[in-house]
DNA sequence: AAGACTATTGTTAACGTGTGCATCATTGTG
DNA sequence: CACAATGATGCACACGTTAACAATAGTCTT
C-alpha cells in the first residue's frame, strides 16, 4: 500500500537497515549515501509508520491533555487557553490527545505505552485517583491549576492568594473601607487561598471587617446574587465587594441593580478569574486574571523536559496573577 | 516490562494465538478457555499494546480534529462546543487528536496510517488545501461549519440563510420597518448566506430597504461600531439593526450608547452566532444560535459510520439554526 | 469401522522499524 | 607486506499483535 523503507532500499540498492539509519541521520552512514536516500524518500513521498516506530522504540509520540470534565462545568475560555498554551509548546513533536477524565470508565488504557506524558488540568479533588494511577504507572505527569503533592509529580498553578491580595488591596487603595467578601465553595483549595489573600490585605492595611461582611458562596451566579442581597439588607451595606469569582460577581451586580443601585457609582465590585465575559458585561468587570495559557505553556515545557531527560522532579511552580482594572470599581474621595 | 499476551499464554498453558483469540472473543475458542484466559489477563492487569495492534490491523484508533487555527481568531466557545460534541460521540473507541491547521508546516505526516478519520472544523477558504490532501490520501473526512464540495467528503453545517431569515423576520414581526443591515466580511460564504436570508425576509414581508441601510462589515467590533455611526448620521436612522455577527452587534451597541441612545428603547439590535458573551452583555443580545455542538456530533457520527462501513459518501447536511430571544429588541406599537 | 467432518488449538509468518553483531573494503602502521 | 584499525553496510532478530494454514482429537455418516 504505502511506501516503506524496504521500498526505498530496493530502489536505492541498499538494505533497509541503511535506509533506516540514513533517514535517522545516523553517523554510521556516508554523507552522500544519506543524501541519495533522502532524495529517493522524498521523491517517493515516504512517511514513517509511527505504529511500527512506537512498537520498537517504546514511545507513543502521544501527549495526553486531560480535563476534569468536558461535558459540564469547564469554562470555554479556560479550556481554550489551556489547549492553546500546550499546543504552542509541543508543535509537531507530539500528538495532543484531549480527554475528559469523567469519560474514563476505567483507567486501564492509560499506560506507559500509549502516552509519553500526561498533563492533567485539574479542577476537582476527585482527580486525585487518576493522578495516582498515572504517577503509579511511572508516566511523566504534570498537574496544572490545582495544588497537588503526590511524589514525582510536577505542579504548575497560579498564586491565587497573591491575586486575591492584589484585588483586595486595590479596593482599599481606591479609598474603600467597608469591603465585603463573597467566598468560594467550601472545601475548594482555591476558595481558601482567595480568602487568605483577602484577609492578608485587610490585615496589611489595618482594615477590620465585621463578620456580617463575609458570606459563603458556591462559585455560581445564584449564590453571588443571594449573598449580595444579604449585604444590601445590612444597616451599613459595604461600599465594595470582593467576589471570589466572576460568576458570583455577576450575580452580585444583578442584585445591586435590582435594588435600584448602580455599579460602581453606589457599590464597587471586583471578581476573580477574568472569564471571557468579564470584559463584555456592563460595567466591564475589574477582576484578577490567572495566566492559564502561561501555566499550560510552563507545564508543557517542564513535562517535555522530564520526558526527554528522563528525570522525575517533584516541584511546585507558582505563577503570578494580574489585576485587570476595568470599570466596576469607583475611586472614593475621602 | 509490561505484560503481553505471551506472558498470559505461558501462565495459561496455551499458545499466544489462543490468548489473542480469547481476548478478542473469537468464536473459535471454547467458552471456558476464554473465561479462564480473561481471568488471568485481568489478574495480571494486562493492557493491549496499541502500537502493535495498529501495525498489524492497519488502524490507528486516532481521530483528528483540526481547526483552522488554534492560536488566533477561533472563538473559545466555538472551539469548546466543537470538541465537546465530537468527544461525546467517540467515547473511548478512538483517541481525539486536536490540532491547528496552521501548525502544520507540511501535511506529510497526515496519512492513512496515523488517522482513521479526520474532522476539519473549517473557518476559512484557506483550508481547502488540507482538505484536498486528506481526501487525496483516501482518509475518511468530514468538514464542518463551511460548505465544501470536494468529492468523497462529508459536509455538515448550519443553514445560515435560514437563520438570517429568522432573525430578520423577527424584527419585522416586532413591528420594525426601518431595518438596517451590517454585512459580514466580503468573500466569506457566511456573509453571503446571511445577507441572502435577510433579503429573503424583506421580500417575504414586502419591506423595502434603502441602499443607505446596508453597510459592509468585517466581522469585528470595530467595523460594527463604525457602521452604526454611519446609520446614526442618517436623516431617518433605522429603528432596528441586523448585524451579521455578535461581535459587530456589540460594536453597534457601543456606538448607540455613545450617541446617548439606548438599546432597545431607541434602536433594536439582533446579532448572529450566539457567542458566549451574548447572554452577558447589557442588554442581553437577541441573536441566532448555530448548533455547533450538534453539528460536530452529527459530523462525528457520520464519520464513524463512514470509517466502520468503509463507504465514502459525498453528502451535505444542513442543520437548522435557532433564534434566541433576549432583551435587545423592542416591540414597536403600531 | 473407515473416512469425512467439525471443533479447538498450535505453528508460523507478517506488519514496518530499529539495533547488536558480523562482514567487507579500505586505509594506516611498523 | 602483513596485520590492525577504521569506516560503511548488511544480516538477522526483536517489538506485540493478528491471521492463514496446519494439526490434532473427537464426532458423525454410511
Amino acid at each position: 500500500m504505502s511506501v516503506t523503507i524496504k521500498d526505498i532500499a530496493k530502489l536505492a540498492g541498499v538494505s533497509h537497515t541503511t535506509v533506516s539509519r540514513a533517514l535517522n541521520n545516523s553517523p554510521l552512514i556516508q554523507e552522500e549515501t544519506k543524501e541519495r536516500i533522502r532524495q529517493i524518500a522524498k521523491q517517493m513521498d515516504y512517511t514513517p509508520n509511527y505504529s511500527a516506530k512506537s512498537l520498537v522504540l517504546d514511545r507513543s509520540y502521544n501527549l495526553g491533555l486531560f480535563f476534569t470534565t468536558l461535558s459540564k462545568g469547564t469554562s470555554a475560555g479556560f479550556f481554550y487557553e489551556a489547549i492553546r498554551g500546550v499546543n504552542s509548546v509541543i508543535q509537531d513533536r507530539y500528538q495532543l490527545i484531549v480527554k475528559g477524565i469523567d469519560d474514563y470508565t476505567s483507567f486501564q488504557s492509560i499506560t506507559r505505552k500509549s502516552f509519553d506524558g500526561i498533563i492533567v488540568v485539574s479542577q476537582s479533588d476527585d482527580d486525585q485517583s487518576i493522578i495516582e494511577h498515572i504517577a503509579g504507572k511511572g508516566i511523566p505527569l504534570v498537574v496544572l491549576n490545582r495544588p497537588v503533592s503526590t511524589a514525582g509529580v510536577l505542579n504548575v498553578l497560579s498564586d491565587e492568594e497573591q491575586g486575591a491580595f492584589l484585588a483586595s488591596s486595590y479596593l482599599i487603595e481606591q479609598g474603600h473601607k467597608r469591603i465585603a467578601l463573597i467566598e468560594g465553595r467550601k472545601g475548594f483549595k482555591s476558595a481558601q487561598n482567595r480568602k487568605d489573600g483577602f484577609e492578608r490585605a485587610m490585615r496589611h492595611y489595618g482594615v477590620t471587617i465585621p463578620e456580617s461582611y463575609r458570606l459563603p458562596g458556591l462559585y455560581d451566579l445564584e449564590s453571588g446574587h443571594h449573598a449580595m442581597q444579604q449585604f444590601l439588607k445590612l444597616a451599613k451595606p459595604p461600599t465594595a465587594v470582593f467576589s471570589c469569582n466572576d460568576e458570583m460577581a455577576l450575580g452580585a451586580i444583578k442584585a445591586i441593580s435590582e435594588a435600584g443601585l448602580q455599579v460602581p457609582a453606589d457599590i464597587s465590585v471586583v471578581g476573580f478569574d477574568d472569564t471571557v465575559f468579564a470584559a463584555y458585561v456592563t460595567p466591564a468587570l475589574t477582576t484578577v486574571r490567572r495566566p492559564i495559557e502561561q501555566i499550560s505553556k510552563e507545564g508543557a515545557i517542564r513535562l517535555l523536559d522530564n520526558i526527554e531527560n528522563k528525570h522525575h522532579e517533584t516541584e511546585q511552580v507558582l505563577l503570578k496573577t494580574e489585576l485587570i482594572v476595568r470599570e466596576s470599581v469607583k475611586q472614593l474621595s475621602i
